[in-house]
DNA sequence: TAGTGGTCTAGACCACGCC
DNA sequence: GCGTGGTCTAGACCACTAT
């Protein structure tokens, strides 16, 4: 069913969660990995490559890999998916719907989603709660195909993402764009916090498996509710450091020109 | 000197940033690759991983991959080093030092770098500037092996961590958590901005290859300056949301608290 | 059904760390 | 000099897509 080597890199993740391989001591060499599960060198490579994304163990030639951390748990399900990641920290994911409506494109949009000006967009405005409390607003423009199935979720209990992948589609790869604002009396009203509070903006594009436009969002967490964290090194750094966006440089930015 | 996967991988991003290959395109088979370049098949699928891991490409399982974007340039060390990055976006970096002295580590710094209670750290406050105008607080505990090293550093012009590098300091990981806090009137001051604005707060942890920390830092950037990007997929996900420490919390946590 | 990417093996040689 | 991880090859079989 499952691969082999991510059997060998799941077993690997236990081993040094429950202590056997404590940050800072040294994993057994590749031969003695191989010997053990009874498999060929390259496979465990590749469970120790899957290791070495997540920032788990580092390693040198030369010498033996070097645990660096704990595994994380989260997946790629729970960063994009709001009441998924609420549920994995244990608290009760909610949703108040504001706006619902068919309309054309904002320019923006239609650059981010490969869209042709005025084409139609589903926008979605949500109110996003943990345990009671609004935490974040999500503020969000589907494309055709994937926002006329909106009409078939419960926008107030149930998860978008969810219902969508029942129906095909598929979220798969996403590009995110952080940084920070002050919160609008728009903001405030709906999030019940003071205007000019700090809140932390993600704006997110995210594609099926073929990298066509599925959503196009802008977040805006309560700056004390949520933090993102990335790991990474030398080897793999996902993580890019912009000049913010201004109206002069919008239009030129390669962030966040679309396709 | 260099290996052929990643001879391989930089002749394909060339070919997808030269539009030979553009976005949405689909790319030749492994096997027509590997005649091309006469390489074993599994070489060039090392390539190609590290194009997906950078969310240049996508794969599936009977088809051929799809180009999802134009490769981006940055580098880790870029992301590490503010000199490094300022000049690849053609900004002139500089630096204003406001502290900088050797101190007891706090109880936060010592469980950030691994020291025990009252262990020396070295403390630095800077303020950055991008082409004359202040756009981040950097607060910077170095442990003592790092720091010493700062007593030869021009701090106002040079790059602290190339010259760490130049003395064989080599920072080889690091774990940034991002949320967004309003200045505070000491903030606003440095920046020379009013206080309450927006500020994105990065706190990271950098470590040798061996997973040795070397620095804890919290750095402020000015929310209109400057912006973080992530890619990522379902196959990799080094981007985790947080529930962001609070006093009561933030005692349990281990990714975060503040300074 | 042919072609494609995903997985896995067995073996080779090299560059580097450590003793 | 020995053990380690890094690179590379050649070939096999399988699961899935496209037609």
């Amino acid at each position: 069913m499952t691969a082999l080597y991510q059997d060998v890199a799941l077993r690997l993740r236990r081993a040094i969660s429950d202590g056997t391989y404590p940050p800072g001591s040294q994993l057994p060499s590749e031969h003695e990995l191989a010997e053990w599960f009874g498999v060929a060198r390259s496979t465990i490579r590749h469970a120790l490559a899957m290791l070495g994304e997540d920032g788990v163990v580092a390693s040198h030639r030369g010498a033996r890999r070097t645990v660096l951390a704990v595994p994380r748990l989260q997946n790629f399900g729970e960063l994009r998916s709001f009441s998924l990641w609420a549920r994995s920290i244990g608290a009760e994911p909610s949703g108040r719907v504001e706006l619902l409506e068919r309309r054309a494109a904002t320019e923006v949009q239609a650059r981010e989603l490969g869209l042709s000006a005025d084409d139609p967009v589903i926008y979605v405005v949500r109110v996003r709660l943990l345990d009671g409390k609004p935490v974040m607003i999500e503020r969000t423009a589907y494309v055709e195909r994937a926002g006329l199935l909106l009409s078939f979720v419960d926008l107030e209990r149930e998860s978008i993402s969810e219902r969508l992948e029942e129906h095909g589609i598929v979220f798969a790869h996403a590009e995110h764009t952080i940084d920070a604002v002050n919160a609008t009396p728009d903001d405030a009203r709906l999030l019940a916090i003071e205007p000019g509070l700090a809140l932390l903006r993600e704006r997110r594009r995210a594609t099926d498996p073929r990298g066509q436009a599925l959503e196009w969002s802008e977040d805006r967490y309560v700056g004390d509710a949520v933090a993102f964290t990335i790991r990474n090194s030398i080897a793999l750094s996902p993580l890019v450091r912009d000049r913010a966006a201004t109206p002069e440089t919008a239009a030129a930015s390669t962030t966040n020109s679309g396709n």
